[in-house]
DNA sequence: CTAGGGTTAG
């Protein structure tokens, strides 16, 4: 009984669809073809035809078919079978239609694990960012007929990593215990992706800790859950560990352990990398090709950076727009141009990152002219703006002192600017003195972010620019009052292949005495040379001594003291800080680099600055 | 039917 309903409920379903779509109506010769066989063809036939040429037309025949095949018992194995397969190729293939591996899955009265998990995982190759696969799941574990495997709390993790669903990632970790599923090293390397893509690294490591052998995906997993935060040494001491224990690793791991140099802006352990990748002959695709550009870029050597890039056979979008985005960062506006032409001659897409280092690009040297032809070109590509291009332009008007510019700018921005916007606009306001926006701009800014540290430092110090003391001790009263904390300033340094890390004010370096030696020295040669502390970049609220001291402890400073007494000229000191560049410590950092004959490279957040002999690269526009 | 990787405003 229950199998006929369900035979007719599946012709209803096949007739609705061909209603909706007249031309898949099969042709005459495959119907006559296919209602003579027989049970026993039927798999094979199946098998044969879905090898051979897979569409979605021909699948529609097929299933057609198989409804009106008078042979055939919806209750015989080949007819499950057969639907089985039909699922599995509209959930999986991309020329599938997952609607209608959707409305087949519905009709199938107890599927089984092998088509649950085809529609999962077809439901997240489809639409990868919603949550559909959790929810099929939760019906899945409901309906009680299937136990999920290890293919189903896999799909699910991966599911539940793109769209950092934490909560329901933890139950699918209790899950995989119940099901005793957690010792199978796909649920495992799942499980350490999850948490690592959700930046619980903790978990992450607790997982991996679990593994009793640990393959070369649990490694790679770890390796680049460790990248993603930046924690560089543990990612580079896990990739030395792994080879201790006699796991190779191949091009993905290299990626992670690249990009964890790139973020640390470690150069020696990049180079390093680079020679092993070279010696291991590991295959340098474009995926590896991008992130060792990406690494010398980030760690200031962009010649390196394009030497890679000139040695690739074939590249990407994403290797193009890396290179761009690196010339942008070093200031480097007319390669950053002439390359993105010989993008568009090899006929390779960019797409919208490749115009924020095209835009990014002109704003870093004023190029007002050229950054606006370009906005306005993007759209011949297909690229609308996105916040981060609308940002672009209005740091372009506001580098350029073309404030009221980029005001109307961005009050004909079609979208609500957010605080990023207001802030850039903000930092206009800071280089070309009072304005009478900047009560509106500080209202919107505020009430977009309440919470930010940065804004009430910023605003703060513009008026103390502007001596309106009332206000400035205001705005540390409205700090103060909603328990707000300015994100301390980092800098890290690398020193024979460890990320040595300074936080503003920060005394617990075990060598920090020396470093104390070397910064009063600092003062005083910078002091000798005639420079004038510019104070207000202090918001504390302390005397003008005070302010001087915690200038001087700024963690740039820090980390600068600390390459001179590691490293010995012609030793470049470089320097990775999290936040911008103080004014003061750029000038002092000028004064170093003259005083002491030393070249100074920070990567700060922006761009980079090169001090050599007292000047630098950025010729201070930023 | 399974897993790990690249660019992104100020």
């Amino acid at each position: 009984m229950l199998c006929s309903s369900v035979h007719s409920k599946h012709k209803l379903f096949f007739h609705s669809i061909c209603y909706r779509n007249p031309t898949s109506v099969a042709p005459k010769t495959y119907n006559t073809h296919h209602l003579s066989l027989r049970e026993e063809q039927i798999e094979d036939r199946i098998a044969f035809l879905l090898h051979k040429c897979p569409n979605m037309k021909l699948l529609r025949q097929i299933h057609g078919n198989l409804l009106r095949n008078p042979f055939l018992s919806s209750s015989s194995p080949s007819f499950k079978f057969s639907m089985s397969k039909i699922l599995c190729f509209c959930a999986l293939s991309p020329s599938g239609d997952i609607e209608y591996a959707r409305r087949l899955f519905d009709v199938i009265p107890q599927p089984n694990v092998f088509s649950w998990n085809s529609m999962i995982r077809g439901l997240h190759l489809f639409h990868n960012q919603s949550r559909e696969p959790i929810s099929l799941y939760k019906q899945m574990v409901l309906s009680g007929f299937a136990n999920p495997n290890s293919f189903t709390i896999a799909f699910v993790l991966k599911a539940c990593s793109n769209i950092s669903a934490i909560a329901e990632g933890r139950q699918l970790h209790c899950h995989a215990y119940r099901y005793g599923l957690d010792s199978s090293p796909f649920v495992q390397t799942g499980l350490l992706n999850f948490y690592g893509k959700c930046e619980e690294i903790a978990s992450a490591r607790h997982v991996f800790d679990e593994i009793s052998n640990k393959n070369l995906f649990a490694w790679s997993a770890m390796i680049s859950g460790y990248a993603r935060i930046g924690m560089v040494n543990e990612a580079l001491s896990l990739f030395r560990e792994m080879q201790e224990v006699g796991v190779s690793p191949d091009e993905v791991t290299m990626v992670s352990v690249i990009s964890a140099c790139a973020k640390a802006g470690a150069l020696d352990l990049g180079r390093w990398v680079h020679a092993f990748v070279d010696r291991q002959g590991i295959r340098a695709d474009f995926v590896l090709s991008t992130s060792l550009m990406d690494m010398y870029a980030k760690c200031g050597l962009i010649g390196k950076a394009k030497e890679v890039f000139d040695q690739m056979l074939e590249r990407d979008t994403m290797a193009w727009s890396t290179m761009i985005v690196g010339f942008a960062t070093h200031g480097l506006v007319s390669d950053a141009l002439k390359l993105f032409s010989r993008m568009l001659e090899s006929k390779v897409e960019p797409n919208h990152v490749t115009f924020l280092g095209v835009l990014s690009a002109c704003s870093h040297s004023g190029l007002v002219s050229d950054g606006q032809r370009f906005w306005s070109t993007m759209n011949e590509f297909g690229i609308s703006p996105l916040m981060e291009h609308y940002g672009c332009m209005v740091d372009l008007l506001c580098r350029a002192g073309l404030f009221e510019e980029a005001y109307s700018f961005i009050s004909r921005m079609p979208v609500q600017p957010n605080a990023v916007i207001w802030r850039t606009l903000l930092m206009g306001c800071k280089k070309s003195g009072f304005h009478d926006k900047i009560e509106i701009i500080a209202r919107n800014l505020l009430q977009l972010e309440p919470l930010n540290a940065e804004n009430y430092v910023l605003l703060s110090n513009i008026y103390a620019l502007n001596s309106q003391w009332d206000k400035v001790s205001y705005m540390r009263k409205k700090m103060k009052d909603s328990g707000i904390r300015v994100l301390p300033g980092c800098s890290s340094m690398e020193i024979n292949g460890f990320v040595h890390d300074f936080i503003v004010g920060d005394d617990s370096h075990p060598e920090i005495k020396q470093i104390r030696v070397v910064l009063k020295d600092i003062s005083r040669r910078v002091r000798l040379s005639g420079h004038l502390p510019w104070i207000s970049s202090v918001l504390h609220d302390v005397d003008d001594e005070e302010k001087q001291n915690a200038l001087c402890e700024h963690s740039e400073r820090l980390a600068i003291a600390f390459g001179l007494l590691k490293t010995k000229a012609p030793t470049a000191i470089r320097v990775v800080k999290n936040l911008r560049f103080c004014s003061d410590c750029h000038e002092v950092t000028k004064i170093i680099s003259r005083e002491y004959e030393r070249e100074i490279i920070v990567r700060d957040r922006i761009r980079f600055h090169k001090f050599v002999n007292g000047s630098c690269s950025c010729n201070d526009f930023w």
